[in-house]
RNA sequence: GGGAGCAUAGCUCAGUUGGGAGAGCACCUGCCUUACAAGCAGGGGGUCACAGGUUCGAGCCCUGUUGCUCCCACCA
C-alpha cells in the first residue's frame, strides 16, 4: 500500500471492474425483495454541477446500503432532453456561428441537437460512473428514447381521448425570446423597480374622463374597456359610458366588475383581454372582443396602428410621450412590483392569448392528493408535503404545447380538408373522417415535464406490460432537491396515478441545494459553480462525496466549502493508514476468529463501541438519515478506533507475547473489516481498494452483508477502558500544563479505590503516558502533583518541575469546578419535587455525584494542605 | 397576502422520543512518539436570537417578538 491515500491510483479502476462484473445490476431471478429506483435523469444542457453530486451521492449511498442489506437492487440511470433548456443552448450556439433557428430549418437543427445530445450525454453518463454511481446501465434511459417516445404518445393519446387534454385559446406565458408558451411552473417572479403610469381616457363627447394605473402601457392598444368597482360610488353614473382609446380610435365602455378594488390606484383599471389572465376573466364575463396587439417576438402588431413593428419596450416609451402630448398622461409614479421572467432565458414573459394545447389538472389532482394524505407516497422530511398540498390544492390547467423544435412532436394531425383533429400513436395515413391524406402533425413539441412526468414507469417499458413493471413498480425510492417538488415530483405522482394506477414511489427524499462558501447560489453566469470532476480529480470522488453527505441534513441548504474537502481528504488518509498499519501487521500471519479468543478489556471495549456504532448507523440508514451516520462512522474510525484502539494495541503488537499479538491482530482486522463494511456506501472506491488487501476478501465489498450489532457486550470491560482513558487524559493534561517534555518519563503512583487486576491496565497506562506506574507503593515526594479519577488517586512525582504555587493554583481551580458541581447535584436533590418525579436513575445518578464530588474534594483538600507544608 | 425554514463557539454547522451543549475549520501551547505532520497530545472560547409559558427539569415542547432566507399567490 501507498503511504499516503493516493484515489487516482484507483477509484476509475476499480469502478471499471464493478460495471464489468456486473455488480451493478439487479440479480433478477433471485428472491430477494426488490428495492428499486429512477435517477433524477440529468438535463444534456450541460456538464453536471456539484448539486448533481449530492443529487447523485445521496441515492448512491442508499442503494449500497440496501444492496449489501441483501435487497435485489434496481437502480435506473438517464439522462433528460430539456427541450427548452437545450434548444436555448443551442440557439446561443448557432448565434456564435452567425446561424439562426430559422435559417437552417427544423431537420437541420435537429440534427444538430442530437449532435448535442450526443455529446453531453456521454460527457455526463462518464461523470456519474466518476462519482461512482451504482446504477444498472444495461437499462439506461434517455427522455426521447424509442421507449420514452412511446409512452409520451401513449400518454397524450390517453388524455386526449379522456378529455383531459384539450386545445384552447387562454391567456399564457408568452417568452418572447424563446417565442413559446410556458407553463405557469416556468415562470419565475422577481420583484423589480418600475412604474405606475396614470393614463385618462375621454368620454366621447370629451366631457367627462376616467384616469386609471398601469403597468404596461403599451398594452392599452388592446383595451377593450374600462372597468369600476360596481359599489364605487365615485364612478356609478359613468358605468355604461363611453370611452375613447387614443391612437386606435375604439370606443370602449365603462364596465363594472367586482375584480376592482376600488382602494388600488384610482379604483379604475383598464381591461386588456388579450394580454392580462384577470381581464381576459372580465372580458368573458361582459363579452368584450379581444384584440391581441403583439407579435409572438414582442413587437407590436398591425392592430397596434401606428406603433407596429416597435419592441413592446420602445412602445411603452413612445406610447407615454404621446400621451403626453394629448395631455391624457396624469402622472407616473415609482413603483415595484413582480415581474414574470421565463426560466431559462430570463426575459420578461408576456401573458398573451393564445391557442394552446393543455392538461385538465382538477381530475388528476384529486387522486394525488389523496394518495399523499393516505401515506402512500411519504415525503421526508415530511414537511414538504405542505409544499406539494399547496401546489395541488390550487392547480390551474397545465400549458403543455410549446412553439419548439426540440422535443417530442405533439401526436396530433389536421385534415387539411375537413379540419378533423386526429390524435393518434402512430402516423395516421389518412382522415378517418373524410378519408383524406391531407395530413398535417402539429408542429409544437411538449413541455419537457410531460416526459420527465413518465419518467418512473416509461423507463421500465411502460405501456408494455413488462416483467420490469410487474416487479420493481412502483419504485421505493426517489431523491431529489426541492425545487422540482412541481415540476416534477407532482406530476410523477398523478401521472402514475392516471396511467399505471399505483403511486411511481414510496418515498420521496427531499435534499436541499448545494451552495457556495458564502452561502450563494451556485450558477453559471456568478461564476462560481465548482465543476465536481476537477475536484474528484485532486481529491478523489470518496472525498467529493463524503464531504457532501457528511453536512447533509434533512432537506437543509449546505455550503460547499474547500475546508470541508480538506478535512474530509485527511479523514480518507486517516482511514488509509489506520488501514495500513493494522494491514501491514497482518501481513504473514493466521488469524484467528474472534469468538474463540481470550480478549483483553481493550478488544472488548471496542467491540462494544462498534456494536454501539453498528446499531446508530443502521438506524440513521434507515431513516436516509445519512449526515448523521457518517458522523457517527467518521467519529468511531477516527476517535475511538485511530486514537485509542491502536494505540492501546501496539504495546502488544510491540511485545513479544506472540499469541496475544495474533490475537489482538484478529481483533484489529475484524473491526477494520467492519469498518470499511459500513463505510463502503458512503466512500466506496477506497473502502473496496483496502478490503482487497485484507485477509479475507471476497470479489468485492459491494455485495458483502451490511455490518449489524451482535448481541455479545462488555459493559464491564467498557467501563474500565473508559476509566483508563480518564486516567490517561488527566495524566496528560498535567503533563501538558506542568511543561513536561514528551519524551521524558514520569513514574505514577496509583492507589485504587476498588479491587482491580492491575496488569490489565498497567501497560495502557504506561504506554499512553510515557511512565512506569506503581500500584502497591506509595508515592515518597509528598509535593507530587496529585489528580483523582474515578478509579483512584495518581500521583505524579515531579520533583523540582513543580511550582507549588501553580499546583495550588490548579488544585484550586479544580476544588471551584468540584464544588460548583456539587452544588448543582445538592440543589436537585434538595428538590423534593425531583426527587419524586424525575426517574430513579437519575436520581441515583445525582447521589452518586455527590458521594464521589465530595470525596474528591476531600482529597483534593489534603493534596492542597500537603503542598502548603501544613 | 399565504406558507416554510433558519437564528447554538470567531467561521461553517450537528444536536431524533425534554435530564448539565458537540464537530470541523480558525486560535494558543508542546511534539517529526517506526500507520498517518493530510499527523499526535493538551488548551482557551457559548446567559443555545429575545420575551413569556408548560415542566421537578427546556437548545429541544407551546405562545409572542425581532432579524435573515426561500417558496407560493399577485391589485391594474
Amino acid at each position: 500500500m501507498d503511504k499516503s491515500y493516493q484515489p487516482q491510483q484507483f477509484e476509475q479502476k476499480i469502478y471499471n471492474r464493478w460495471e464489468q462484473a456486473g455488480y451493478f445490476k439487479p440479480d433478477d431471478g433471485s428472491g430477494k425483495e426488490h428495492f428499486s429506483m429512477v435517477m433524477p435523469p440529468p438535463n444534456i444542457t450541460d456538464q453536471l454541477h456539484i448539486g448533481h453530486a449530492l443529487n447523485i451521492s445521496l441515492p448512491d449511498c442508499i442503494m449500497r446500503y440496501k444492496r449489501m442489506q441483501g435487497y435485489n437492487v434496481l437502480w435506473i440511470p438517464g439522462t433528460d432532453h430539456a427541450s427548452i433548456a437545450t434548444e436555448v443552448r443551442i440557439i446561443k450556439m448557432l448565434d456564435k456561428e452567425g446561424l439562426t433557428k430559422k435559417g437552417i430549418g427544423r431537420e437541420e437543427f435537429l440534427r444538430r441537437a442530437y449532435q448535442w445530445r450526443a455529446k453531453y450525454g456521454c460527457r455526463i453518463v462518464e461523470q456519474l460512473r466518476r462519482l461512482g454511481a451504482s446504477c444498472d446501465w444495461s437499462r439506461e434511459s434517455f427522455t426521447m428514447d424509442d421507449k420514452c417516445t412511446r409512452a409520451v404518445k401513449q400518454a397524450f393519446v390517453t388524455l386526449y381521448n379522456k378529455k383531459l387534454i384539450y386545445q384552447g385559446s387562454k391567456i399564457i406565458n408568452w417568452c418572447p425570446c424563446c417565442k413559446t408558451a410556458l407553463s405557469d411552473a416556468e415562470v419565475e417572479y422577481e420583484e423589480r423597480a418600475s412604474h405606475l403610469w396614470f393614463f385618462k381616457y375621454y368620454t366621447v363627447d370629451g366631457k367627462e374622463s376616467l384616469t386609471f394605473a398601469t403597468t404596461r402601457p403599451e398594452t392599452m392598444l388592446g383595451d377593450m374597456a374600462v372597468a369600476v368597482n360596481p359599489d364605487d360610488q365615485r364612478y356609478l353614473h359613468l358605468v355604461g359610458k363611453m370611452l375613447v382609446v387614443p391612437f386606435v380610435n375604439r370606443q370602449v365602455p365603462i364596465i363594472a366588475d367586482s375584480y376592482v378594488e376600488k382602494d388600488f390606484g384610482t379604483g379604475v383599471v383598464k381591461i386588456t383581454p388579450a394580454h392580462d389572465p384577470n381581464d381576459f376573466e372580465v372580458g368573458l364575463r361582459h363579452q368584450l372582443p379581444v384584440v391581441r396587439v403583439m407579435n409572438d417576438d414582442g413587437t407590436m402588431n398591425s392592430l397596434a396602428g401606428k406603433y407596429e413593428g416597435l419592441d413592446r419596450m420602445q412602445c411603452r416609451k413612445q406610447i407615454t410621450i404621446d400621451m403626453d402630448k394629448l395631455g391624457q398622461l396624469v402622472k407616473i409614479e415609482d413603483y415595484k412590483h413582480n415581474v414574470g421572467s421565463c426560466y431559462r432565458c430570463h426575459t420578461t414573459v408576456e401573458p398573451i392569448i393564445s391557442k394552446q394545447w393543455f392538461v385538465k389538472m382538477k381530475p388528476l389532482a384529486k387522486p394525488a392528493i389523496d394518495a399523499v394524505q393516505q401515506g402512500d407516497t411519504r415525503f421526508i422530511p415530511k414537511r414538504f408535503e405542505k409544499t406539494y398540498f399547496a401546489w395541488m390544492d390550487n392547480i390551474r390547467d397545465w400549458c403543455i404545447s410549446r412553439q419548439l423544435w426540440w422535443g417530442h412532436r405533439i401526436p396530433v394531425w389536421y385534415c387539411q380538408d375537413c379540419h378533423e383533429v386526429i390524435a393518434s400513436i402512430d402516423t395516421p395515413h389518412k382522415c378517418p373522417k373524410c378519408n383524406s391524406t391531407a395530413l398535417v402533425q402539429d408542429s409544437d413539441v411538449l413541455d419537457t415535464w410531460f416526459s420527465s412526468a413518465l419518467w418512473p414507469f416509461s423507463t421500465m417499458g411502460w405501456p408494455d406490460k413488462t416483467v420490469d413493471l410487474a416487479r420493481y413498480y412502483p419504485t421505493n425510492l426517489l431523491v431529489t432537491m426541492y425545487d422540482i417538488i412541481f415540476f416534477w415530483v407532482a406530476r410523477m405522482i398523478f401521472s402514475s396515478l392516471e396511467y399505471v394506477g399505483e403511486v411511481p414511489f414510496k418515498d420521496v427524499l427531499i435534499h436541499g441545494m448545494v451552495r457556495d462558501d458564502k452561502g450563494k447560489k451556485m450558477s453559471k453566469s456568478a461564476g462560481n459553480g465548482v465543476d465536481p470532476i476537477l475536484f474528484i480529480d485532486k481529491y478523489g470522488a470518496d472525498t467529493l462525496r463524503f464531504s457532501l453527505l457528511n453536512g447533509v441534513a434533512s432537506g437543509n441548504d449546505m455550503r460547499f466549502s474547500a475546508d470541508k474537502v480538506e478535512n474530509t481528504r485527511n479523514f480518507m488518509n486517516k482511514i488509509w493508514n489506520a488501514s495500513r498499519f493494522v494491514l501491514l501487521n497482518c501481513e504473514g500471519k493466521e488469524l484467528l476468529p474472534i469468538e474463540s479468543c481470550k480478549l483483553t478489556p481493550a478488544d472488548k471495549w471496542i467491540l462494544t463501541l462498534l456494536n454501539t456504532v453498528a446499531k446508530q448507523v443502521n438506524k440513521n440508514m434507515e431513516r436516509y438519515e445519512l449526515g448523521m451516520a457518517s458522523t457517527e462512522l467518521y467519529d468511531f474510525v477516527w476517535s475511538q478506533f485511530c486514537d485509542w484502539y491502536i494505540e492501546l494495541s501496539k504495546p502488544v503488537l510491540y511485545g513479544t507475547d506472540e499469541d496475544a499479538r495474533i490475537i489482538n491482530l484478529s481483533v484489529l482486522a475484524y473491526v477494520l473489516d467492519k469498518i470499511l463494511k459500513m463505510l463502503h456506501p458512503f466512500v466506496p472506491f477506497i473502502t473496496e481498494e483496502i478490503y482487497q488487501e485484507t485477509p479475507f476478501a471476497m470479489p468485492t465489498i459491494m455485495n458483502q452483508p451490511y455490518p449489524t450489532p451482535t448481541k455479545k457486550n462488555y459493559r464491564k470491560e467498557y467501563e474500565l477502558i473508559e476509566k483508563v482513558k480518564e486516567i490517561v487524559g488527566k495524566v496528560r493534561n498535567v503533563r501538558a500544563e506542568m511543561k513536561v517534555a514528551p519524551s521524558r518519563k514520569i513514574r505514577l503512583f496509583i492507589t485504587l479505590n476498588q479491587p482491580l487486576d492491575t496488569k490489565d491496565i498497567t501497560i495502557y497506562i504506561e504506554k499512553l503516558t510515557n511512565s512506569t506506574v506503581d500500584f502497591t507503593q506509595s508515592c515518597p515526594d509528598d509535593k507530587a502533583v496529585c489528580v483523582v479519577a474515578t478509579l483512584g488517586e495518581v500521583k505524579i512525582p515531579l520533583g523540582d518541575m513543580v511550582d507549588a504555587g501553580k499546583e495550588i493554583a490548579r488544585i484550586d481551580a479544580e476544588l471551584e469546578r468540584v464544588r460548583f458541581e456539587l452544588e448543582l447535584a445538592n440543589n436537585k436533590l434538595s428538590n423534593p419535587r425531583f426527587v419524586e418525579k424525575a426517574p430513579q436513575a437519575l436520581v441515583e445518578g445525582e447521589r452518586k455525584k455527590v458521594a464521589d464530588y465530595t470525596a474528591l474534594m476531600n482529597k483534593l483538600l489534603i493534596s492542597k494542605s500537603t503542598l502548603m507544608g501544613e
